[in-house]
DNA sequence: TGCGTATATGTCATATATGACATAAAGTAA
DNA sequence: TTACTTTATGTCATATATGACATATACGCA
């Protein structure tokens, strides 16, 4: 695990008790982790391309405004389930979210 | 109610050519479960490849053979990160889960 | 046949994710 | 400034996912 992997998780918002529980994440934690940032950050640009606001994707989507802000700023909290709906709710097709996580 | 049919479809053998007879899911709906089980099915072939029970796998997740035999007949109780978990603990990395979920 | 192994299915207590809600903060325009 | 909109953050009751467990079924191979 690279230190500037690790200033990029912590930059995007994930939050980690102590540098030791960070450290004695596994690589595939942290892919887990990286995959759940990349669609979060998919969520807000794809958000803000539809130009509409978090209450009203929450309308679409059955959530609640509160949650939508959970899920773009990372919140380990939301499950990438609901982060794949969001994606299918803002328009973006099958290929496109694949694409977001292989990336 | 909605979501309890939905599962029981999907426990029942729902196949992916016959997603669109199934009336009053939306197309997101469809795309969503589609790539449930695309993960699914890929969650047993990586198996295979790696040549390791379902025990096996359960132990590097931390889970119980009976969640991994639900998540490979695509049991609808099985969340979206615990396939992806299960992907990575079997070494896919995380470009192939993109794929996946792409194709 | 039996015996060991692998997989499937169902149940359940508990852990976790969820929407709802309140409220703060930050931006916008008058 | 005020009034309004959007986004952020925290809490909480409830819905859902979870591992553990029991047990059934299947698939070898002796």
């Amino acid at each position: 695990m690279k230190a500037n992997k690790r200033r990029k998780l912590e930059a995007a918002g994930w939050k980690v008790g102590s540098s030791q529980d960070f450290l004695g994440l596994t690589d595939e934690e942290i892919e887990f982790i990286e995959m759940k940032l990349a669609l979060s950050r998919k969520v807000r640009e794809q958000r803000a391309k539809e130009g509409i606001s978090q209450t009203e994707l929450a309308k679409r989507l059955g959530s609640s405004q509160s949650r939508i802000a959970k899920m773009e700023s990372g919140d380990a909290s939301v499950s990438v389930d609901l982060l794949l709906k969001a994606l299918l709710a803002l328009g973006l097709p099958r290929k496109k979210v694949g694409q977001v996580l292989a990336a």
